[in-house]
RNA sequence: GACCUCGUAGCUCAGUCGGUAGAGCAACGCACUUUUAAUGCGUGGGUCCUGGGUUCGAAUCCCAGCGAGGUCACCA
């Protein structure tokens, strides 16, 4: 801390001991009663009988007249302007007053009302201390802009950033309008672990970890998936669960290492049925934030109105990228003439990559992808009478993949082999190509064939709210810790 | 991981050609009972991200590192 820094703290400090020696606890305590601002706000304005109120909240704004101080208060709904006047509130108020910083938290009591030019007041006749700020707080016109001091102090960012409060909120909405959406539907919403003796259920690398008494190594979880798909077999016909998943993988504007994913899964459905749960599920999100399924993000407008558009994976590789998913020989060329070394490589790899670097930031969507090379999808039942095609979609909104299905694969045997089966231009310690034993165990007791979802709730936020980076829809997300002064 | 940009007071930012470190807000002091980013007068506040180099002299130029942002690559 700077000598500068520390004069605003002791400054601050001098105050609390100046609170302290009136006997007052600069800490306070249960303040009872009080009113959300909002609603004072919306008090009628009566001079003859001023209407009562009470507010919390954080002294946002000062101006000091005198013998009568001006505050802003503001709590989770609003802003109110407090009158303290020398003679209204007692002389121990009065001296409480004069050690009020920006930043404190105080609780008011007084009358409702408006001053001679009309702004909307709360006359104190009572102030309560409730907790002193003893740092500085951000510059009261410019506020916080700077990133990283923004995520670093989020609670001034919440408090000085409307915007960052409202997005907060509308994130709480959107999880729980899929909750209702998929509760009124009859799915059961379940709990399943975190850590995992394995990662399955999704093509990442996992983060690591250990059990001390049991002695053994623990991965965190990469998708629901497993699971989710046992409880299929338990008897659980509509389940879902939305919850944090952990891959120890690299940091965007679209990717943080810790994000919520909306996994559920429907026995005797597949993945057409998915397309359709999907598309309502998403526009109730949509309406539910923002009115309806049109929704404006920067300067382009995303209508989640159902249906979707609907295109093959093979004809969007045949447009794009100009490649046949079905022959080889087209791949290769496709990739070798895009910069794409085709050696070594499996062609539903090639096809991937020329998806990946052709098509995906093409699709505007919504769009669903569907039927794609089935080497790339080891738990998705094959397409009936082509067993190169996997019933799979990815549903696509401005080159971001938003959601991922398929039509489950329920047979023990394939399941087995697919998991044996390396393929070609995969990392090695790509958890795709791992085998689970016991998931494949709970299969060969019968899973009902069915659909599943993913959803990326984290990216979902971002469509609703019209926000670029995944970091402004999670509250905390991963930054490298700041240095210690000790490690100055 | 690659490339580009940024890092100066508590916050937001200037800082010219390399020549004593600046502003607004915040803080401190004084005045003020109806202000709206209150106002007026006065005062204090700096490891110019860190380390090295060039130079008589570095916030400024060079090198390395750290942190962040953006773009690209990869995962959703």
């Amino acid at each position: 801390m700077t000598e500068a820094g520390e004069s605003h703290e002791a400054a601050r400090l001098a105050k609390l001991q100046a609170i302290e020696a009136l006997g007052i606890d600069p800490w306070g305590g249960r303040f009872d009663g009080h009113m959300p601002v909002a609603s004072v706000r919306a008090l009628p304005v009566n001079p003859e009988s001023p209407a009562a109120a009470r507010i919390a909240g954080r002294v946002v704004l000062r101006r000091v007249m005198g013998n009568v101080h001006f505050l802003d208060v503001q709590d989770s709904s609003g802003r109110v302007q407090v009158m303290l006047g020398k003679k209204q509130v007692g002389e121990l108020g009065w001296k409480l007053a004069q050690e009020l910083d920006l930043g404190d938290l105080v609780g008011v009591d007084g009358t409702f009302g408006a001053t001679k030019t009309g702004e909307p007041t709360v006359f104190a006749r009572e102030v309560a201390m409730l907790a002193k700020s003893l740092l500085p707080h951000p510059d009261k016109h410019s506020g916080m802009t700077d990133m990283e001091f923004r995520l670093r102090h989020r609670y001034l960012d919440l408090t000085y950033n409307a915007e960052t409060m409202d997005r907060a909120r509308q994130r709480v909405m959107l999880v729980r309008a899929m909750r209702r959406h998929l509760d009124d539907q009859g799915f059961l919403e379940v709990e399943t672990p975190t850590l995992h003796a394995v990662a399955g259920g999704a093509a990442a690398r996992p983060f690591a970890t250990h059990h001390n008494a049991l002695d053994i190594p623990l991965v965190l979880r990469i998708a629901l998936e497993l699971p989710l798909k046992r409880l299929l077999v338990g008897g659980m016909e509509k389940v879902y669960e939305i919850g944090r998943v952990f891959r120890n993988e690299g940091i965007s504007p679209r990717h943080n290492p810790e994000f919520t994913m909306l996994e559920l899964y429907q026995a005797y459905s597949d993945y057409r049925g998915m397309m359709d749960l999907t598309e309502g599920l998403i526009h109730a999100c949509a309406t539910a934030l923002r009115g309806s399924g049109k929704v404006t993000f920067g300067e382009a407008e995303i209508d989640f109105t159902p249906p979707f558009e609907r295109a093959t994976y093979a004809e969007l590789l045949a447009r794009h990228a100009g490649a046949d998913m079905a022959d080889p020989t087209s791949l290769e060329r496709a990739a070798s003439v895009r910069g794409i070394d085709p050696a070594g490589k499996h062609p539903d790899v090639l096809a991937q990559l020329l998806f990946e670097q052709e098509v995906e930031h093409r699709l505007k969507g919504p769009v669903f992808v569907h039927d794609y090379p089935a080497s790339l999808c080891p738990l998705t039942r094959r397409k009936r009478g082509n067993p190169a095609v996997a019933e799979r979609f990815e549903l696509f909104v401005r080159g971001m993949e938003l959601a991922n299905a398929y039509s489950e694969l329920n047979d023990p045997i394939l399941q087995e082999a697919t998991f044996r089966q390396q393929l070609a231009g995969l990392a090695e310690d790509d958890s795709m190509a791992r085998m689970d034993d016991d998931f494949v165990r709970a299969l060969r007791h019968g899973m009902p064939p069915a659909g599943g979802l993913g959803i990326g709730v984290d990216r979902l936020a971002m469509l609703l709210t019209d926000t670029t980076t995944i970091r402004d829809v999670i509250l905390f997300p991963l930054l490298r810790p700041e240095r210690g002064p000790q490690e100055r």
